[in-house]
DNA sequence: ATAAATTCTTGACGAAGTTAATTAATCCTG
DNA sequence: CAGGATTAATTAACTTCGTCAAGAATTTAT
């Protein structure tokens, strides 16, 4: 059931994205900070600010008192109205599809969740569109009107190989996917304009726009859980790789001759760290083949040595990879997050202290964050990529 | 004694520097077909052209028959001109100085080179200032005029953080240097305009523009020998490091435990991989504290197995290097040079393997170069950076 | 010759930004 | 409390850089 797309405000102009992403990510700013802020004439701004307002995707706030002393007109901060559009955002796991809807900050607004019975395309579409309608079913957060009519952009976040720009799922090892052209398939399931991303890359999208990415220009976002993964801004773009790789730190070798990965190599990140890892090394020093991931955590936050230095090895291990990240990049900022971090007390210490031996010079002045990661958050960082699909150009 | 800049094309709007950098780097090409690779209209490619053609840059080749079959006016390729005006490229080593003069096209025409007897910047830029007066001393190649007065830039390569924007060497551990304003200096000295970048960027330039690089909107380089650097290309555009530091895979942690490093980490590639962690090493299984580098190659490739080991132990180092910088960036094609690998047939073999297995997914598909280099190209890459400065936008 | 194909040039136009002048709203001062 | 100082926003004229469409130039094919 393909649906009309809606008006709306084209933003077509580089100056228009500018002063949009400006008031954005950046709060409330009167036109002639977003001026200074981005180089662009108070002139330039008024003019791209105003098909925006007309739109309803901006608003121009009340000057109310002055924050600032001193003479002159006080300013009219622009400011975004969230409602005026909403967004869903699903994030697709092996397992299940996790949806929200969100308003235009990517604020949560609504989630729900669906159990996958298989990975067939078929089914995952099908379990997708329903979940999309269920989430759509109710009324606006202000109660004005119905979702289904003031939301039209759909972004789903996969791991694997995703080319964004044709909307086709390369290659997805989790599903056993190849080529498999979901953007089209979804639109017609759902009558909505969906965007694909990697799950990382969605990620580090919510990240820079609305999370410790703003105002750095490049920064990096490592994701630690059952896989290890990155996502790299380099002046404000991501980095997509020559074939489609890039940002596979749970793949950087730093332990010569360690263990077998499977992806084939010896010794990466992820064959130390990521939650499989961790588990099977804790198995095997605790002599208890069937010792359950939350007992080991249990114990090592009890005192237990031996499973302590099993978490501190994979931080070790994630410290090295941040290390070469970082070393090689430079980046302003990194994050690290997912949910292996959820246990970062066993391990926060220990990856600061590698990072901090290994990275060079001044890389080592790089902001380092370290932070747990509610899931729903991924899918939010799908809605995210929804978001930046309805005012950044094409081939991002 | 500083002179008045020359007359010049002014090269201002971005497809200015598109046309002529298409041409700079692809040969002749009809404006055409500038318009077709580029994505300009072939109207802009016109004008674009004018006035490079009329400062002497560009010129027309008169359509010398038809290449391809088929009806139509045939066309009048654009071509450099090489012979403009000349460049001036400097490494700065910590032993010596390594000038070149280029044309337009970076390649070679004159060069010399000049020891060093300290470090201090007064020195350095007096030694310097007589390179250049040496290199510019005779006529030009074709002839017609003096060097003296055709040549205006001057590129500088250093190793270490440079502000290649500002002109100051931020901090050069090779030579002692905190903050020295070089550029400007320089231009004192020597009357011509000077632009500095760190070496292996500027090599990296070069590569960028008349070497492997050509036609990869991503790549990366690395340079083996005292010590182990790389830069790294994406989107056309240098990676510089939010705090000045990029590339540095020399201190990508890779032997976890392994040999200490100057840089206070241990394992880095730089701590296995450099000339003098080579000829510790091979000192060290061979028991001769006295062992000379030539020495050790010699034996190595006459079979001395322990000696062998050494350096495939070095090149097992850098594949695992390059699979962490692969892994993270996926560059579509990486150059490994430097004077290290005149030696590479001694690890070649074991750079590819090692690679090979650690590199992840389609990133392997990347194309790996292992290529010796001449000295004098440092300097080359220099002058590159010299004829970059010409035409493309300060904010590089 | 004439037609078709292809390259290059030209001039009108339009998009998007700039600068400079104008209008607007507030504070400060005597 | 009037008038000036100061800052914000808007407007209008202009600049820059590109596209488009038409046509001139130069070849091959028939």
């Amino acid at each position: 059931m393909p649906r009309s797309a809606p008006a709306r405000a084209p933003i077509t102009s580089p100056a228009a994205a500018t002063v949009f992403t400006t008031v954005l990510t950046e709060g409330p700013v009167s036109r002639v900070d977003v001026a200074r802020r981005t180089g662009l004439s108070s002139a330039a701004v008024t003019k791209a600010a105003r098909p925006f307002i007309e739109a309803g995707y901006l608003e121009e706030l009340a000057s109310e008192g002055r924050t600032t002393p001193g003479a002159g007109r006080p300013a009219n901060p622009l400011a975004i109205r969230p409602d005026r559009e909403y967004f869903v955002g699903v994030k697709i796991t092996g397992d299940d599809l996790i949806g929200v809807v969100t308003d235009l900050r990517a604020d949560v607004r609504a989630s729900a969740h669906h159990a996958l019975t298989g990975h067939d395309v078929e089914h995952v579409v099908h379990a997708l569109a329903d979940l999309v309608g269920e989430l759509l079913a109710g009324p606006t957060p202000d109660g004005t009107s119905n979702l289904r009519d003031r939301a039209y952009c759909l972004g789903v976040a996969v791991s694997g190989d995703v080319d964004r720009a044709s909307g086709v799922v390369r290659y997805s090892p989790f599903l056993g996917w190849r080529d498999v052209p979901l953007a089209s398939l979804l639109e017609d399931a759902t009558g909505l304009t969906a965007t694909l991303e990697n799950d990382v890359k969605a990620l580090a999208v919510a990240e820079q726009w609305f999370g410790e990415g703003v105002g750095a220009s490049s920064f990096a976002l490592v994701t630690v859980g059952t896989g290890i993964g990155s996502a790299l801004v380099v002046n404000g773009d991501l980095v997509r790789g020559a074939h489609g790789v890039a940002g596979e730190i749970g793949h950087v070798p730093v332990a010569d001759g360690g263990p077998a990965c499977h992806c084939g190599g010896r010794g990466c990140v992820e064959a130390i760290a990521s939650t499989e890892a961790i588990l099977t090394r804790a198995r095997s020093v605790s002599g208890e083949s069937a010792l359950s991931m939350e007992d080991a955590v249990v114990r090592a936050r009890g005192g237990d040595e031996l499973l302590r230095e099993v978490f501190a090895g994979a931080g070790h291990a994630i410290g090295l990879g941040l290390a070469a990240l970082v070393n090689l990049f430079g980046p302003e900022r990194v994050v690290v997050s997912g949910e292996g971090v959820a246990t970062y007390d066993l391990f926060e210490d220990q990856i600061r202290r590698t990072f901090a031996v290994q990275a060079f010079g001044s890389a080592a002045r790089c902001g380092l964050v370290i932070r747990p990661l509610p899931f729903e958050e991924w899918a939010r960082g799908a809605a995210a990529v929804a978001i930046q699909s309805l005012f950044v150009a094409e081939s991002v």
